[in-house]
This record gives structure tokens, C-alpha cells and sequence, in this order.
RNA sequence: GGCGGCGUAGCCAAGUGGUAAGGCAGAGGUCUGCAAAAUCUCCAUCGGCGGUUCGACUCCGCCCGCCGCCUCCA
């Protein structure tokens, strides 16, 4: 069973979709003035996963985020550069949609923007005022907070208290500080479309209300953004909506802030790093499991730090997989094989547990626990063999391999090699052939080679094609070094191979190398 | 001031009414021609003070510290 917590309730609760086996998300997207940084992408990964998950679950999963494409910064912007707000609004769309395919996980399955959506804000505005919840002045339409009854059920404000600590208003219409606009009035240059009440274009929150509406129906399932979206934002997307007679989402969702030493990031404070910048350092699978790795709606502090420990963390359950891999292709050379059931059994537990933690409020953080706990267990369960105590279990490291492999899928993290961070793992036996290769098959020919004791033409190439990023002959002239315990030669071939950019490794199957992360 | 949240080892981070996953770093051991990797052992009583309970880190109250929102903000 899956549970979401809901800011609503506040606290978890079942998951119950409004239409059986479908699912409807909406997450808030951008507005498009500038390039999204760290601190934008955690709900786009966070909600992506959401929607990941939930079709692991067999759910037909809708996941909608806007992008606001019209709006006063982008007007401010445009204004201060002496350009259209549409193309300050195309530029920031274009860059938003590549920095965020950048982290290789599928796009949202729909996302409008607010300028193709000005007839249903119209519509939703309309029957807005008709029912008295809403009022036009000076061009404007304004949203009526006290008409709502529910309003501040969100946020768990009270109304009266909000009207405390309004600020002064300058918005002459207004009724009441509180009313916010659903409809403004444009100014000359401004961009603006025909509507019962003259030229203008739409309020904050409004577009967000009439799209999520207009894709998802009245009463869909999940409504997720960032922590800060709640007041006013969501609150009143809430308002306007329900007010309407709109039953809006179900279930809330919110992430935590990312932090920058210790304060919220954002433009505001000018403590903000691209999503570009850090991606340019940092491969897509460690930034996901930067964000994966803490719970969605715990604060996260933004540090290179953090990013390092991603990592090494990712290089571990890299390392793991490719020692895996390794293993069950030289499987034919075990000592001994063998069923070893205690391993097979520890692969489906770490599933369901994987997955347990997951149904529990999308727990990425405690998920990947288990995953590195199969690690561990994979690990002992290896140094038993090399001892002589235990079997090879082919089928049982395939079981392992498999977990972790389609555990990462789950959580949209691209595995080990699927991104070149290990291109090839292979090795050979010794001179007298006893061969196993794993990885490239272009590997064969370096096999062959050594099979036939050719070992002046392996000399000859290994360099050029080490340099190609073949690591094939260098490994078996490398074992073969060591067959005759040439160690000057094997260690001066580690180092060339270390320099061609793998990692090395002897193994009691031979040499095996990586590709340095 | 109002509302909401957080405070777990050197750092990061899960978690539970019955004596604390996992990652990084550190110390020592094993393995290894050397190295790397791996593995083993060690390293917290859960901000503070009370209360409820057979028993709390987990529930309640108060206090301290930090953060978010109340204005644009993922």
C-alpha cells in the first residue's frame, strides 16, 4: 500500500487514486525569467520519481507541470532589456527544458504553459465572478479570501491573523489587502488578451488552477511543488478553484527547501547555483542520488561536500554491479559452484524491503539503505567463496545484480555503464588459456592473442589501443606479467593502464579494470 | 508577532513505544607480490528539562537552537 504524506491532513495517508489504476499529478514547474538552479530541480526530479514509482505500481500515471510563461518578472526582465516578454519567456523555456533533460529522466507527460491556456483562466474567472467570489475593478479582477470559508486550510493560517501582517497595498481595487488578482488589467507594452473585462493577462496562481484542471479534472490526485509554494500560492489556487464548485487535488505534496549555507536558496538571496553549473561537474546519477539520498521533504543543504559523498556513494554500488558482473561471467572458473540460497533469498527481501520504502511516502533515502545493505551482504557473501567456505551462485549474483540494477531504474538513477562510467571488465586467466571475457566483445581478439601465447603482438598494440580506451590486450599482457611474476613489468603496465583512465584491480581471476568515474 | 517544520555519531542521513538502517571520514585487523577493492572490529542513547508508560529516541508539555512561510520564490 502506498502512502503519501499530505500537507492538508499532515500527516500520511493511503494512497487512493480518484480513478482506479490512474494516477494525476501535477507539480509546479517554473516561471521562465531565469535559469532554474539546484534548488528548482529537486521537484522535478523529486515529482518524477513520484510518477516512476507509482507506475511500478501499476498505475496509469499522468504527471502535468506547467511552465509560466507570462507573468510580472518576466515582464520586469523584458522591460529592463528593452525586448518582448515572449522572447525573454522563449528564451528561459528553451534553456529550462534543456538543463533539465540534461539529468536524463523523462519529461513531465505534459506541459503547457500558461499562454495556451488563457481561454479556461477565463472561463475559470468568470464563473469566479458570477458566483460572487470574485470582482472586477480598475480592469482587474480580484479574488474575494473572505467569500471562501475554507480559505487558509492549507497553510493553516487564519485569516484574521494574515490580515495582521499584510503589508501596505498599493492595488487600488482592492477590497480587501488580502484579495489577490486572478485577472490583472495590462499596461501599455504589457502582453495582454481580450477578456469580458478589457485587455490583461492573468493572475499569479490562476494559470496554475486552470491547468491543472483542464488536464487532471476537478478532484485529481496529487498537487506537489516546494515547501514555499504553500502560502500564498497553493493556498490560493485552492481557493479559486474550490470556489468555483472545482474540487481541487487531493493529496498535497511538498519538498523541502535547498539550502546554501544554512539559507534557503534563492534568487532573492543570491546565493543560487544552476542546476547547468553543477551538472557540468557532477554526472546526472550522482546529482539524482544527491537529491535521492535525503527524504523528499527534509531540507537539503546544497555543498560540492554533498555532491562528493553522491559520488562515492554511486561508486560504490558502481563498484559493486561491476564486480558482479565480473564474477558471474567467470563463474565458469569458480572453485566450486553451486546453489547458495541464503543470497537469492537476501536479493528478494532487499526487493520488497526496497520497495516497502518507497510505498512509504516515496522514502528514497531509506530505499537506498537497503540497497547498499545488499551490497554489503553481496560483498561477505563473495569473501566466503574466495575462502572456499561457499559455492559460486551464478543465479544468486544475477539475482543481486538484478535488484540493484532495476532499483536504480525505479529511482531513475542511470546504472553504472549505461553512462560510460564502466565500459569494459574482463580478464583472463594466464597463459594457458582458461578464458573468460565479460563487457566488450571487442575484448576477443586481446583473448585470442594470449590463448595462443602471441605475446609480442600483444605487445606490439596494447599501448594504441589502450589509448583507444581497449583495455583488452593491456589486461592480458598484464596477467601474464604477473603469471611469471615479472612485477617490475606488471606494475609499470598498472600504472599506463591507471593513465589511460581505468581503475585497476587484481582479482584471483586476473586483472580486471574500469573505467574511472 | 502569527502559522508550519526541524534538532539522531566527526560529517551526511533513515528510523521505531521495547534498548538506534545506510553512506562518507577515522583507528586497528584480514586478504594482497605491491596496490586497489572488499571484509571484520571499534566509533551515538537520539538538543535540554519534566510528564505519560512495565518500558520512550519514538507520545504529551515546557524551554533552547535552527529553518520555512506570512512580499517574488521550487
Amino acid at each position: 500500500m502506498i502512502r503519501l504524506f499530505n500537507s492538508l491532513t499532515q500527516q500520511k495517508e493511503p494512497f487512493a487514486p480518484r480513478d482506479p489504476g490512474k494516477a494525476g499529478i501535477y507539480a509546479c514547474g517554473p516561471t521562465v525569467y531565469n535559469l532554474v538552479h539546484i534548488g528548482n530541480a529537486r521537484p522535478y526530479v523529486v515529482f518524477a520519481v513520484l510518477r516512476s514509482w507509482l507506475r511500478r505500481r501499476g498505475l496509469d500515471v499522468t504527471l502535468v507541470t506547467n511552465i509560466t510563461d507570462v507573468d510580472d518578472k518576466i515582464i520586469t526582465k523584458a522591460n529592463a532589456e528593452g525586448r518582448p516578454a515572449s522572447a525573454v519567456a522563449e528564451e528561459f523555456t528553451a534553456a529550462y527544458v534543456a538543463d533539465t533533460d540534461r539529468l536524463g529522466i523523462a519529461r513531465p507527460d505534459v506541459e503547457p504553459l500558461a499562454t495556451e491556456t488563457i481561454p479556461e483562466i477565463i472561463d475559470l474567472v468568470c464563473q469566479l465572478v458570477s458566483s460572487g467570489h470574485a470582482y472586477p475593478a480598475h480592469g482587474s479582477v480580484y479574488f474575494r479570501v473572505r467569500s471562501f470559508d475554507e480559505y487558509g486550510k492549507l497553510s493553516k493560517q487564519r485569516i484574521d491573523q494574515l490580515e495582521e501582517g499584510v503589508r501596505v497595498d498599493a492595488e487600488p481595487g482592492k477590497a480587501d489587502p488580502l484579495d489577490f488578482a486572478v485577472w490583472k488589467a495590462a499596461k501599455p507594452g504589457e502582453p495582454a488578451w481580450d477578456s469580458p473585462w478589457g485587455m490583461g493577462r492573468p493572475g499569479w496562481h490562476i494559470e496554475c488552477s486552470a491547468m491543472g484542471l483542464r488536464y487532471l479534472g476537478a478532484g485529481f490526485d496529487v498537487h506537489g511543488g516546494g515547501r514555499d509554494l504553500i502560502f500564498p500560492h497553493h493556498e490560493n489556487e485552492i481557493a479559486q478553484s474550490e470556489a468555483a464548485g472545482l474540487p481541487f487535488a487531493k493529496v498535497w505534496m511538498h519538498n523541502g527547501m535547498i539550502r546554501s549555507d544554512g539559507e534557503k536558496m534563492a534568487k532573492s538571496v543570491g546565493n543560487i547555483f544552476l542546476l547547468r553549473e553543477v551538472l557540468d561537474r557532477y554526472e546526472p546519477a550522482v546529482v539524482l542520488m544527491y537529491f535521492l539520498t535525503t527524504h523528499y521533504r527534509s531540507p537539503l543543504e546544497f555543498s560540492t561536500e554533498k555532491l562528493d559523498e553522491a559520488r562515492a556513494a554511486y561508486g560504490r554500488l558502481a563498484d559493486a554491479l561491476a564486480e558482479l558482473e565480473f564474477r558471474i561471467a567467470n563463474a565458469a572458473r569458480a572453485a566450486t559452484q553451486g546453489e547458495w540460497p541464503d543470497l537469492s533469498l537476501r536479493a528478494e527481501t532487499a526487493r520488497m524491503a526496497f520497495a516497502e520504502q518507497m510505498d512509504d511516502d516515496l522514502n528514497t533515502a531509506a530505499a537506498i539503505g537497503e540497497l547498499f545493505a545488499l551490497v554489503g551482504e553481496a560483498h561477505r557473501y563473495l569473501a566466503e567463496v574466495d575462502r572456499g567456505a561457499a559455492p559460486l551462485d551464478s543465479g544468486a549474483l544475477e539475482a543481486v545484480r538484478e535488484v540493484l540494477l532495476d532499483s536504480l531504474d525505479a529511482l531513475l538513477v542511470p546504472a553504472p555503464g549505461a553512462d560510460g562510467l564502466v565500459t569494459s571488465v574482463g580478464s583472463v586467466a594466464g597463459a594457458a588459456g582458461d578464458v573468460c571475457v565479460t563487457g566488450d566483445v571487442a575484448m576477443m581478439p586481446a583473448v585470442r592473442m594470449a590463448e595462443d601465447g602471441r605475446w609480442d603482438d600483444v605487445s606490439l598494440v596494447y599501448a594504441d589501443r589502450l589509448e583507444c580506451g581497449d583495455a583488452s590486450y593491456a589486461c592480458v599482457l598484464r596477467d601474464h606479467y604477473r603469471e611469471t611474476r615479472d612485477w617490475t613489468s606488471a606494475d609499470r603496465l598498472r600504472d599506463e593502464i591507471q593513465a589511460a583512465g581505468f581503475d585497476v584491480r587484481d582479482t584471483p581471476q586476473g586483472t580486471q579494470v574500469m573505467r574511472k568515474s
